[in-house]
DNA sequence: CTGAAAGCGCTAACAT
DNA sequence: ATGTTAGCGCTTTCAG
C-alpha cells in the first residue's frame, strides 16, 4: 500500500542511530504545540509557566504516557538526584533506622537512594566507592568513617558531598554526624561501677567501632579498679546473630563463671546473652547485669527489658539527607559536623 | 605572569556551556594519544584492544584519576545497569535476605541497586514506580504483586524487565518467583490438626499476604472441624514489632484464654507471642504451640526454638538478579515463572 | 585494529 | 512567556 502524501518517517540519513522508540520530550512538545523547553519548564519550574499552557502541556504528557528520562536530565543539568548510601551489611538491624530515615527524607524531595554493601572488610571499599561515584550521585552517605587514605583523597578530589555517620573523627572527608564510641565505653564502665558489679565482661562483634567501645570500656574499668586486669571478652564475627552471641557467651561463661555484668556490642548480642544466661538458670539482673547497644525496637519488650545505649539513627539519616540536598541545591555554607550523643536507657536487665 | 606560547584555554565561543571541569574520556584519550573510542573499548571490551595499547590507555586512566560517567554511558547505550527494588519497608526483617542476595548478585556484575520504599499502602505505588522508571532501570524487582491495574499496564508498556517476588499469581506483569500463601495456610492448618490441637488462633500483621495465609488457614481448619466457627485473630499494623505482637496476643488471650495453638504472620510476631505467653506462665509447647513464618535467623535460637515456615529469600533475590541481568544482556527467552515452595520446619515450640 | 561522525534525551544559556 | 542553539560525556555506526 502506497503511503499518503505526508512522509511520516524521515528518509534515513547515512548512518547514525534512530531513537529508542520511547516517548520523549519532543513528542510531548509536538503534541502540545510548544517547544521542548516549555515542556521542560512545566516539569521543573511549573511556576514559570502560565496556567493555560501548563494545562495543555500536562494533558499532552498524560496523552502520550510520557515518563521523563532523568538520566538524560542528570547529564544535561549535572544533578542526578541520586544519593548513594554505603552500609556494612543490609541485613544488620543497626543501620536500618538511619537508612529508612534517609530514604524517606530523600524520596520526599524527588531524590533516589542507591544502596551499596561494603561488608565489614576494608578491602573492597575503594572499588565500591568508585562504582558508586561513576553513577554521579549528588551525595554519599557512609555509615562509618572512610578507612582507606586513597579513598579519602579520591572523595575529596571529586567534590561530592559526603556525610560520614555513626562516628566522630578529627579529620572528616566532608560532613560528619555521629557520636563518640569512646564516650559510650566510658559511660557504660561507670554505670557498671555504680551498679556495684565487680566482674564485668564483654560480648562483641569484630567490627572496628565495637572495638573502640571495648577499648574505652576496658580502660575506664581498669581506672575504676574493676575486673582483674584483662577484660574477659567473647568476640565473634560481625554482625552478631542471636545464635552466635549465645554461643560466644556460653564459651565465655565456661571460662569465667563468676562474671556479674556483660556489656554487649549490639542489642542482638545482648538478647543472645540473656537467652543463654536464662537457659542456664541465671537470674537477670540479680546474677548478671546485661547492657546492650543500639536500643533496637525489641529492646524494651524483651524479658527482662533491656538496659541499653540509645542511638538516634533516625536523626542521623534525616540530617544527612538534609545536608546533602541543601548542598545539591546550593544552599549550604560549608562542611558541617554534629555530635548527636547517646543516652543510657536503664531498664530491668541491670 | 603571562602564559606561554600555547593557548591552554580555547577562546570562549558565543554562548554554550563549558565542560564541568571533570576528567572525561577525551582527556584520557588525549593523554594516551588515541581516540575516545579506543578508551571506551579499553573500558568495555578490553579483549578487543591489543595489550600494548591497553597498557598505555590504562596508565593514562590512572594518571588522570579518571572515573567514567556511567550516566552518560547509560544514555548513549540505553543500558543503565541500575536495578530498582521495591520493598514495603526497609526496616522489616522479612525481605532482607532477598535484598541482600539481590544486591550481591548485582554488584558482582557491575549493576547497582536502587531502593524504593512503598509502605504497605497501595496509594503511592504508582507514583513511586514512575519515579523509579524515570531512572531507566534495567529491571525492577518487586517484593509483592503489583496491585494497581494502571501501574501494571504502565509497567508492561515500558517493557522493563519486572520480577514480582514473594507471591504467585495467575497473570504476572512479566517474571514471577514466589510461593503460594494459600498453600502455607493449608499446610499449617493440617499440621496443627496432626498435633491434636483443638483451639487454634492467629496473630497477624495487616498486610495482604498475611491475610491470604490467614484465610486459607481458617478455611482448612474449618474443613478439619477445628475451632468453633470464627478463627480467633489478633491483628496489628504491619510490620509487627515484638512489643506490638506481645500486646496483640495479650488481648487475644484475655478474650480466648483456652487457645492451644497460634499461627503467627511472622517470626517476630511468634517471638512476641512466646514472650508474652511465658511471662504469663504458660508452657510452650505444652500449653501452647507456636508457629512462625519466615525462619528468620533468630528462629532456631529462640527458647524454645521456633517451629516456622521456611522461605528461601536468598533464592528469590538471586534468581531475580539473574533473570534481570540475562534480559539486560539479551540472553533470556521470555517471561519466566518459578514456584520455590516453602518448608515447615518443626522445632521445639510445637 | 582504530578513528570520525552522529546522536542518546535532556537542560543551560542566550535570544526574543 | 517562549523559542533557538549548543552542548552534557558517552557509545553506536560505519569507514578505513
Amino acid at each position: 500500500m502506497p503511503s499518503p502524501s505526508t512522509t511520516p518517517t524521515p528518509p534515513p540519513t547515512r548512518k547514525a542511530r534512530r531513537g529508542t522508540g520511547r516517548v520523549t520530550l519532543a513528542d510531548v512538545a509536538k503534541r502540545a504545540e510548544v517547544s521542548t523547553q516549555t515542556v521542560s519548564r512545566v516539569l521543573n519550574t511549573p511556576q514559570s509557566v502560565p496556567p493555560a499552557t501548563l494545562a495543555r502541556v500536562r494533558q499532552a504528557i498524560r496523552d502520550c504516557g510520557y515518563v521523563p528520562d532523568r538520566l538524560a536530565g542528570a547529564l544535561a543539568s549535572g544533578r542526578s538526584r541520586l544519593v548513594a548510601a554505603l552500609v556494612p551489611t543490609i541485613s544488620g538491624p543497626v543501620f536500618q533506622e538511619t537508612l529508612q530515615a534517609l530514604s524517606q527524607a530523600l524520596a520526599g524531595r524527588g531524590y533516589q537512594l542507591m544502596l551499596g554493601e561494603s561488608g565489614y572488610d576494608d578491602a573492597d571499599e575503594e572499588q565500591l566507592l568508585e562504582n558508586l561515584l561513576s553513577r554521579r550521585p549528588d551525595g554519599i552517605v557512609l555509615t562509618r568513617i572512610v578507612q582507606s587514605a586513597a579513598a579519602r583523597e579520591r572523595l575529596k578530589a571529586t567534590g561530592v558531598p559526603v556525610v560520614e555517620t555513626w562516628d566522630l573523627c578529627a579529620d572528616p572527608v566532608d560532613m560528619l554526624i555521629g557520636f563518640s564510641h569512646q564516650a559510650v565505653g566510658h559511660e557504660v564502665a561507670e554505670f557498671i561501677a555504680r551498679l556495684g558489679r565487680r566482674r564485668p565482661a564483654m560480648v562483641t562483634g569484630d567490627d572496628p567501632r565495637a572495638g573502640l567501645r571495648r577499648a574505652a570500656f576496658a580502660t575506664r574499668l581498669a581506672a575504676l579498679g574493676l575486673g582483674q586486669g584483662q577484660l574477659p571478652t567473647a568476640s565473634a564475627k560481625a554482625p552478631l546473630t542471636l545464635g552466635a552471641a549465645r554461643a560466644a557467651f556460653a564459651a565465655l561463661l565456661d571460662d569465667h563463671p563468676d562474671i556479674d555484668a556483660v556489656f554487649c556490642s549490639t542489642d542482638v548480642a545482648a538478647w543472645g546473652v540473656v537467652t543463654e544466661a536464662q537457659s542456664r538458670g541465671l537470674k537477670i539482673p540479680q546474677d548478671l547485669a546485661v547492657i546492650g547497644f543500639g536500643d533496637l525496637s525489641f529492646a524494651k519488650d524483651l524479658r527482662p527489658s533491656l538496659t541499653t545505649v540509645r542511638i538516634n539513627g533516625t536523626a542521623m539519616g534525616e540530617q544527612a539527607a538534609q545536608w546533602i540536598m541543601d548542598r545539591a541545591e546550593g544552599l549550604a555554607p560549608a562542611a558541617r559536623r554534629l555530635d548527636i550523643g547517646f543516652t543510657l536507657v536503664q531498664r530491668d536487665s541491670t
